[in-house]
DNA sequence: GATGAATGAGGATTCATTCAT
DNA sequence: AATGAATGAATCCTCATTCAT
């Protein structure tokens, strides 16, 4: 008695994962509800069950399709840069992670926010994916240490402070706000780069 | 099989915030259930009830509690400081928010990932004190940019960086690790004043 | 385990309202627990929320469903004498309320001992239907009084008194007891129109 | 450490009896909590059992206080028309009958409301009291059909049905009212000695 | 006599999920 | 593919009652 177009299943499925991480967003996973679900898709609850098996497997679904993309995303960013500096190649992360992540807060806030509602298999497959990212960008520090053109202590923790502080912009950037995503990018870079001490004269002569 | 001391009443509230805090921490507000918390107390479900009003009641007490320190703990700490420049007022706030979250991780992950958690007014609360905390090294920021010390473009945007990063240790910061308190705390700072960027002779002669 | 009809869910719908209503009438709305209620209609407990939203819910459904068949009876009861005095609209009036109350003594109980467990938005209704009801007797006496075929001092506190006495039937009538219906209802409308006292002739020349 | 005047534990248990009567009044039995009783009592919701075993020993306790004070009161009420004829003795009982429940409303309407609140033996106990004031009055109705003086075809069902309608006005009458208890004691009379019909002339004669 | 703390049982309601239609 | 009905387990919280202090 119900027709619809011919993908009309993919369609609502589309629209499950949709409603999905907008309310894992909003509420966060353990708080929603496959009656919150349904209600947002506007469909049966029971009607849900045809396009995804449980309510932990739409979670698992999302983390990985993010992580996925962002690792896909992410190698052709850096190809562009590949014979350079590693100074050269941070800046490219640091160009595509920024972003990537103004565009999809979403997804971001997310997955970091709900790590620990994953059952241990699921856990382990996305922070394998995480971990594989965040390597990326451990390699360009250690790099930059070797080649002297960055300077670095000690890469992991350098790499965890960076994309702390990377991905933090997703908790409070309002794309209707007054800044654009460009003069926030701006920001962040030169921060890292060259951090905030301002190299005045008299302070380079005590300094000396 | 009923047990009584003198002090009994302030003990288990006392060891239901820790549960609470504990167990929020590991399976987040809306996953732990109050039989969650009395068996991880060690007493009756229903017992609960005689020292706290509602599971949401615990989550404000909770965050009430940690914001007041921690703003009661960062007067002092700047006072030091008073009459310095904004930039050694800045090492004195990066160097207390550095302690105090290294040694509070639980807290302070907790307060980061359940404001969602919140109902609105409780909410409202919690978030003007989190507020004036920021405000604190927005006006650090703000001094630094007017008396020269401190480069900053936009000091709101830099403290939003600067305490996503500092807050983001939490996340990995294990004590008994290879890293002391101190080693991860002079890197933060190093990289928050001086970045990343090496100044080698031949990068500033080719800018030059 | 699981059986399903044609029109299963209206009929468990159904189900669940009669078997409310008895319970409520054997051990009172407050009385009765869901889990009662749900095993009387043969159920899992949880089952019932699909047909109903609320045990408050249910409460006000079977009044509302009593008070509006009631006035929808009434009226073409009354209808029928239409033209006559106010005396025979009376008569009229009472028979058709004690055949009600006597056919369906169990909705009537209900909804006169459970009026306070409604919360005030459905009481407000409940009540104004039950006015509506009152009402209709109070015109008739009224009318009774302006055309001198009924002596009635104060119409609104005759028809409390004569409905309170009608009602009260439901309280100890017994389908299968001594009395017929109706010879119970020429003997209160006896007692109503002509009163206890023996017009015995000493006692008229007495008062005259 | 707390001291009180010498009777103050029988003052307690006089507030709690009190109390109970008007939650019990308000919500009904099942719905009044002993927190609700402590509450309105002003002491500590554990300190009621120094003063009553039960919830439901607190119910008996008033219901048969209740009705052992009606009967106590109704003897004497009686005995003033002990010579008299059956209607006399019936205005005897109409007139303490109406005085009394206008004036313990309260109890009254518990009375009629939570005899199924009560356990079986609880409930023997207060229905055997209720049926001696119940045969007092058919007792006379049955004089009175004797002597001649009083219409009564079956003194059971008048006796049921002039109590439904004496005690339903406990559900209206409100002592700041338009009407006095006098105005409304006399009204009920003369309904039940009289009747509404209106012996008008022209219908005495059909009637003849 | 008063009470704070404890408790097992039970309160209404929602949970994710299944399955016949 | 969609769904209404069903369900056992679990949700938060309140119940009347007890007892050591």
């Amino acid at each position: 008695m119900v027709k619809r177009a011919a993908n009309s299943g993919e369609r609502t499925a589309d629209a499950i994962r949709r409603a999905g991480l907008k309310l894992i967003y909003q509420k966060g996973y353990a708080a929603v509800s496959m009656r919150d679900l349904a209600q947002e898709v506007g469909i049966g609850l029971s009607s849900i069950y045809n396009h995804i098996s449980t309510k932990q497997a739409l979670l698992v679904e999302l983390l990985l399709e993010h992580m996925n993309s962002l690792l896909a995303e992410l190698r052709p960013a850096l190809a562009e840069s590949d014979g350079l500096s590693a100074r050269d190649r941070l800046l490219a992360f640091l160009l595509f992670h920024l972003r990537y992540h103004l565009t999809r807060r979403v997804e971001v806030f997310v997955i970091n926010s709900e790590l620990r509602s994953l059952e241990p298999d699921n856990l382990a497959e996305v922070v394998a994916l995480r971990r594989a990212y965040e390597d990326e960008l451990v390699a360009i520090l250690q790099a930059g240490k070797a080649d002297g053109s960055l300077i670095v202590e000690d890469p992991q923790v350098t790499a965890f402070a960076l994309i702390s502080m990377l991905t933090g912009v997703c908790n409070w950037y309002n794309p209707d706000g007054r800044l654009s995503q460009n003069a926030i990018i701006k920001m962040h870079v030169d921060l890292i780069f060259s951090g905030l001490s301002a190299p005045l004269p008299e302070r380079q002569l005590k300094a000396g």
